[in-house]
Order: structure tokens, then C-alpha cells, then sequence
DNA sequence: TCTGGGGTCCTAGGACCC
DNA sequence: TCTGGGGTCCTAGGACCC
């Protein structure tokens, strides 16, 4: 069997955590630049205020209803989800634990009774919440597919369900399918939902009655085929490696405010380089390939959901590399070939591809290999970033004004990890 | 006026190899 | 005039996730 644990509303549930005042009331999280609504909690579900909707416009409602708002604290939020993965590695070993997102993990229960399953649920999730103030929804099933169709059950009904759900018998499959909208089906986006209505398939239930070689067709392959053969409860989709690194790394933020000269765009990708590089030299890797993107603002308002055209670069370097100033020279030579004056921006971003760790870099014969000495300067540069202040050291190319800079204005203490924002008892 | 950020996997097709 | 069979690697693009 398999369990997935899932943090209710988790950024709302981190911000409340240090404003018990906010308990039972409705609360909002922000994306970055205060542009979307990326967690709420369920009162404000409650009130209608729709989740990845525009801030701006379910502003009305959070202004009648007196919902509490956040810009979105990454530091907390992370901090926070490292205390619940790691009592979930307490309870089971570091090697039953799938991390698979900053609220989610999945755990390997083949040692379990089936007859204790649904107690260990219970007990799972009373243990999170103890040691670190965060509830947690827990859905258990033979796969993984099903695991999350039984969380989101589980969560759905949270006074009758106690935030716990497990399948473990035919007829509770079942039952759960034919209560699962195609739609909420984990795997399942826009295109292929309004696909499968169309051939009148309408419940998860619907979809597990079909035979392989018609997911294969219709739903990109092997991919659709391992998603039905998991609602029939065959497991497919294996739990994976906790250690493996990443294989892309990206930078991107929207501007605060449009963007229109060629100074500030140097600027942002100078500085979206360098947290990029800071993130792959955590992982003790080096990339071969840095890609620069900017996105330009869309001019006539016609459409409803609109996002201007992006305009891509990218560089092959010779060796592979994790030094800072060794990626923000291309990145500044691609982002002025990519600018045009006269356009104006909104996003920039910077990505970081062919990642290898850094004992298999590959050495160039045609260049001198001391550079690699510099590794540790820039260990020294992220410890005192890291341990002081983001960005008290940084490369000119940086640049100081910051006039691209995004938008916060809802932001709580990094009470966690910053000795200067630590929560204050009265 | 104002719509995020960071990832994964898979497929098809072209170039190239022996 | 006649022109095979079996591969690999890379890239772009499409789908999905939270």
C-alpha cells in the first residue's frame, strides 16, 4: 500500500501557524508580485474566492469579507515543510519517504497489516500536526493514482472523513471512482478532460473501464496507459529515488513594474543567474547549457487571459560550470541580443540544463581547468548569504537600484529563519 | 492597471552512425 | 540501373504536476 500525506492549504496553514488570531478565519497567500491566489484556507474557499484567480479581481470579496492577505514567504514555507517531511522520515526511514512536492510526500507502507492500516493513517496525521502545528490530510490505496483520489476524498469531507482516507477493498474502489470527476483525476489536465468528455467519459470510474490500447492512443502513450492500469489498482508509477538531482533549474520572476530598458533587464538576469547557480551548486552540479528568456508585455488588451510573446536564447558553454560570473557573462550577452528597445517587458528568466554532478564534469582540452579552484569562493560567497542576509554579497552586474524588483506588500517575518524576524513573545 | 514559479516525462522527427 | 537494417542522440513541443 500507499499512503500520500498532503498539507491542508499549506502556505495559509504556515502563515497561521505564528497568528493563532487567524485561526477560523479566512486567509489568502499571493503568488509572487501579489499576481495570483495560490492558497486559501477553507473559509476563504468558502466566501468564493477562487484559487490561481487574479488577486485583483476576487479583491471585492476579500475586502467585504475581511480576509487576511500574504505575499508568499518561501522562506517559512520551506522551512516548515522540511519539519513535516522530516517527522514523516522519522516515522517510516528516510528510504519509505517520496518527497514529491513542498506539501506533499508519498510513503512505501509494505510492511503494515491491513488490518492497522487505517489506524496508522490516523496516527500519521496526529503526529504531524503535534510536532509541527501543520494538519495534514492522509489518503491511502494499493497505487498512487488511487492513494490521491482517496486524499482528496478525504479532504473534500473533513468533519466526516477526520482528514483520512484509505481503499483497501473492490468495492471501496469503486465506490471512490465513480465519485471522482474526470477532471480531479491526478494526471488528468484542461486537454485531456475536455478530450474524455467527449467520449462520454465522465468519472474516474469511467476511465478505468478502458482497455490499454485506447488510453495509448488517446492519452499520450505510455503515460496513459500507466495512469488507467493504477485506477484498476496495478501499481505502475514506482516511488522514486529521494537523492536524484535535479535536471533543469530555472529562474524567472515577473517584473514588479513593466520593464523598458536594456539596463534593468542586464540587471534581472544578472541576479536570477546567480540564484539559479547558488541552487545548482547546492546540489553539487554543474550545467553545460544556460538558456535567458524574456516576455514581452502584451499591447492590445482584447483577449481575457493574455501573456506576451516569449523570445528565447541559449548557450552552449565548453565546460561545465557552477561559477557565477562563468553563467552571467553569456546570460548578459544573450538578453542583449534578445532586446529590442522600444519593447516593453514584463518577465525575464534565466535556465539551467545538461546538469551534471560536479565528480563526472568533463574537461575541455582546449581550456585551462583552473577555474574550477574558484568553487570556493563561491561557497564562501553562499554561506554568508545564506547565514546573513539574501544578496549581502552579489556581483555588480547585479545592480543596485532594482527598479524591476517584484511586488510584496503582504509579507510576514521569516520567523523561522531569520534571527532578526523571530517570532516575539509578549 | 493589475493573471506565478519551477519542475517532470514523453513523443516525433531529423541527423547521423556502421 | 540497382540503394538495407538497425541503431543512437538531440531538439522542439506538448502534456502534466503543485
Amino acid at each position: 500500500m500507499i499512503a500520500i500525506v498532503d498539507c491542508n492549504s499549506f502556505y495559509c496553514s504556515c502563515e497561521r501557524l505564528f497568528r493563532p488570531d487567524l485561526e477560523q478565519k479566512p486567509v489568502v497567500v499571493l503568488s509572487n508580485n501579489d499576481g495570483c491566489i495560490i492558497s486559501r484556507s477553507d473559509e476563504a474557499k468558502q466566501l468564493g474566492v477562487a484559487m490561481a484567480g487574479p488577486y485583483f479581481k476576487a479583491k471585492p470579496i476579500i475586502e467585504q469579507n475581511d480576509v487576511t492577505v500574504f505575499s508568499s514567504n518561501y522562506n517559512l514555507y520551506g522551512d516548515l515543510s522540511w519539519r513535516v517531511m522530516e517527522t514523516l522520515r522519522v516515522m517510516f526511514g528516510t528510504e519509505k519517504v517520496e518527497v514529491y512536492s513542498v506539501d506533499e510526500a508519498f510513503i512505501k507502507l509494505d510492511t503494515t497489516p491491513p488490518t492497522e492500516i487505517e489506524n496508522l493513517a490516523t496516527q500519521i496525521k496526529n503526529t504531524v500536526e503535534q510536532w509541527t502545528g501543520i494538519k495534514v490530510s492522509v489518503g491511502i490505496a494499493a497505487t498512487k493514482v488511487l492513494a490521491k483520489v482517496a486524499n482528496r476524498l478525504a479532504k473534500k469531507n473533513k468533519q466526516l472523513t477526520n482528514c483520512v482516507a484509505v481503499i483497501h477493498t473492490e468495492t471501496k474502489r469503486i465506490e471512490a471512482l465513480k465519485k471522482t470527476n474526470i477532471d480531479s483525476v491526478w494526471g488528468i489536465g484542461f486537454s485531456y478532460a475536455e478530450k474524455l468528455k467527449k467520449h462520454r467519459i465522465n468519472t474516474a470510474y469511467d476511465l478505468s473501464l478502458k482497455d490499454i490500447v485506447w488510453c495509448k492512443k488517446h492519452l499520450g502513450g505510455v503515460v496513459g496507459v500507466r495512469l488507467v492500469q493504477e485506477l484498476k489498482g496495478i501499481p505502475c508509477i514506482t516511488m522514486h529515488d529521494e537523492l536524484t538531482d535535479k535536471k533543469m533549474i530555472a529562474t524567472t520572476r515577473m517584473f514588479g513594474e513593466a520593464v523598458t530598458d536594456i539596463e534593468s533587464i542586464k540587471e534581472a538576469v544578472a541576479t536570477y543567474t546567480s540564484r539559479a547557480a547558488e541552487k545548482l551548486r547546492r546540489q553539487n552540479c554543474s550545467a553545460k547549457t544556460i538558456g535567458v528568456f524574456l516576455v514581452t508585455k502584451q499591447q492590445n488588451h482584447n483577449a481575457s487571459f493574455n501573456r506576451g510573446a516569449t523570445i528565447t536564447s541559449h548557450t552552449k558553454l565548453e565546460v561545465a560550470t557552477s561559477l557565477t560570473h562563468l553563467l552571467i557573462k553569456p546570460a548578459i550577452a544573450m538578453a542583449e541580443r534578445l532586446f529590442q528597445q522600444g519593447t516593453v517587458y514584463k518577465k525575464a528568466g534565466v535556465m539551467l540544463s545538461n546538469i551534471v554532478n560536479d565528480t563526472s564534469v568533463q574537461g575541455n582540452l582546449f581550456v585551462d581547468e583552473s577555474t574550477n579552484k574558484q568553487r570556493f569562493l563561491m561557497d564562501v560567497i553562499d554561506n554568508i548569504n545564506f547565514s546573513q542576509r539574501d544578496d549581502m554579497l552579489k556581483y555588480a552586474a547585479s545592480g543596485t537600484t532594482r527598479n524591476w524588483k517584484m511586488q510584496q506588500l503582504f509579507h510576514s517575518p521569516k520567523y523561522t529563519s531569520r534571527w532578526n524576524e523571530l517570532c516575539l513573545v509578549q
